[in-house]
DNA sequence: CTGTTAGCGCATTCAT
DNA sequence: ATGAATGCGCTAACAG
């Protein structure tokens, strides 16, 4: 009789901690081999018995480790890393749900890290993701300082890295700022003052690079005092202030980025209470509801969803041995709108 | 000599996977117990034995396999799930970040799954989570049917369960809504329309029993006319634009969560172009910008990335057993403020 | 200090 | 169709 044999077995049992397949198998009265294929389908297990199995492992609330499975396996942990610079950013929300999309269609679950634009944070993180043996990462790096994790597969979203051969996916910041800035020159804006870490974050340097050149090829010269190395909302509502305040105030803004766009805003519309003129905001990245500010805006945008999910396309066609050897490049367009 | 060792055992290498701590003890010339220590800490291993693992480690891009580890020393994962219904909103944004945070402190990782309100994939994906002995779960809950989920600890957040006994944080949804409509009706409304899904967001319910109940005692009664079961910005905005264009329109609108905001804060000030009278809008948490706009703006506010944190620390001193056996519940404040 | 043995939870392989 | 032995990668306990 089985339920002999239950009784017997159940001294095995480990009462406090979680049910393994030997629990399951005690209960059931069979062999751990039993549990073991009737959780994996079934295969070659007699109906009755895995009626029999499968109640059992209700009744103790068992479920598969994973883990253990994985290793037995040599099976990848179906784990995607995931580290950016901001996740309070809703850009890096919107960047996230695409990399989850795609993520969610390979069966797989991402693993997300917050490196808060600090390099040694970020390489604690990809250690610490590469140690859970992670299937791949996908980075928006912080530094170059990950140089060297080069045994799973990286993609980088948004900036590119120095000396690292790797699959990246760029936004077209240079091509943007420029179309963006012409269009901020076509209206007759000459003093245009710009906002953004250039020393500090790769991406504003390049959209720097574009603004730049839109300024050279229409023969204007750009005022060093202009230029503002703001990373924040609050820097940048600060930096906006100060210089409307002064004798020779710039005529337009160029803002590197959705949160120094804020901040600006904020000042811009502060400002405008005392003063007829309005400064013109030319934007690299969208933020909701700023198109209804009747401030003059001009948004060079691209879609961050499309961007993370693009990385994980990548990501995975490498995984799938799909792709080329060679590392490849993306640059995801970018649309200048007017409001 | 060790070397010679080394040749000898390198039959044993595998060549293509990740190399194991085998493969480090044979290049190094010892046990693999020696490279497991060496690679915990080194206690009770030479210097300069441990160098020569960690060499040996380095070049052949050794990293331990924490899944196997764990495994091993019946550790749990370090890995906290965490399951939100749209990762895409900027306030999950926040309050994801407000659970990585406090993540980070306890040395944990998280796991992100978007739901997609659909209880279906909720399910789905706790029980993915719970698999990969997730060590607990923080989960802004989409459906009634992760009743069963009890194996592993769970802090609900934003949302209670019927009936299901729980750790969980909520917003103070009925006092907010309730602090909020009144002060709509002190400024002299009558007609207020609602903007969210009742039926289908327990939220929006809590929040509009707050509602009816300010209208109630102020001895208003609630046109079920105005009742916009809407959970979108675009749906919102094709309602409040439709009730503005009707004989009778609200002269104010309460949203219930910041989406329905976002959309009827468009149509307002589309409507605002061709009217002179300006509805007013009171929405239940709060959108950046919104406050610029110049639309009379009753903000129902709290900090999501402060709730991310909360339902953090509550798993987390439940998981070292300093809580409570019984359930705890949380509110979080909320601020009404007035633009 | 270092190596050997054994076993975490699970599943392949080879018995029966 | 079922079970026993074996081993995934790692490390505690015990040798020595």
């Amino acid at each position: 009789m089985p339920e002999i044999e239950a009784q017997m077995n159940l001294s095995h049992t480990n009462a406090s901690s979680t049910p393994t397949v030997r629990d399951v198998a005690a209960l059931a009265g069979v062999s751990p081999m039993t549990v073991s294929r009737t959780m994996s389908g079934g295969r070659n297990v007699r109906p009755d018995v895995q009626k029999r199995v499968r109640d059992a492992a209700d009744r103790l609330g068992y479920r598969t480790n994973q883990s253990a499975r994985n290793t037995r396996l040599r099976r990848p942990t179906g784990l995607i890393g995931v580290a950016v610079t901001n996740l309070g950013n809703p850009y890096y929300g919107q960047f996230a749900l695409g990399v989850e999309d795609v993520a969610a269609i390979n069966n797989r679950h991402i693993l997300i890290g917050n490196s808060r634009e600090d390099p040694a944070r970020e390489i604690q993180l990809l250690d610490d993701f590469a140690g859970r043996q992670v299937e791949g990462l996908i980075v928006v790096p912080a530094g170059n300082g990950l140089l060297s994790h080069s045994a799973v597969p990286l993609v980088l979203a948004t900036r590119a890295i120095e000396g690292l051969q790797s699959d990246t996916v760029l936004v077209d910041d240079v091509g943007g700022a420029e179309a963006g800035t012409a269009s901020l020159v076509g209206d007759g804006h000459r003093r245009i003052a710009f906002l953004g870490d250039v020393a500090g974050i790769p991406t504003a340097r390049r959209r720097f690079e574009g603004f730049a050149r839109a300024l050279h090829s229409n023969g204007l010269e750009f005022d060093q005092e202009l230029m503002f190395p703001v990373r924040d909302s609050g820097c940048s509502f600060d930096a906006v202030a100060k210089s409307l305040a002064r004798r020779d105030p710039p005529t337009a803004f160029f803002s590197a980025n959705n949160r120094t766009t804020v901040g600006a805003l904020r000042a811009i519309c502060e400002y405008r209470k005392s003063q007829t003129l309005v400064p013109a905001l030319a934007s690299f990245d969208d933020v909701e509801l700023a198109d209804l500010l009747g401030v003059p805006l001009t948004v060079m945008s691209h879609d961050p969803r499309a961007l993370g999910a693009q990385a994980a396309l990548m990501l995975f066609d490498r995984l799938s041995g799909e792709a080329p050897d060679e590392p490849r490049l993306v640059h995801m367009p970018v649309t200048v709108r007017r409001y």
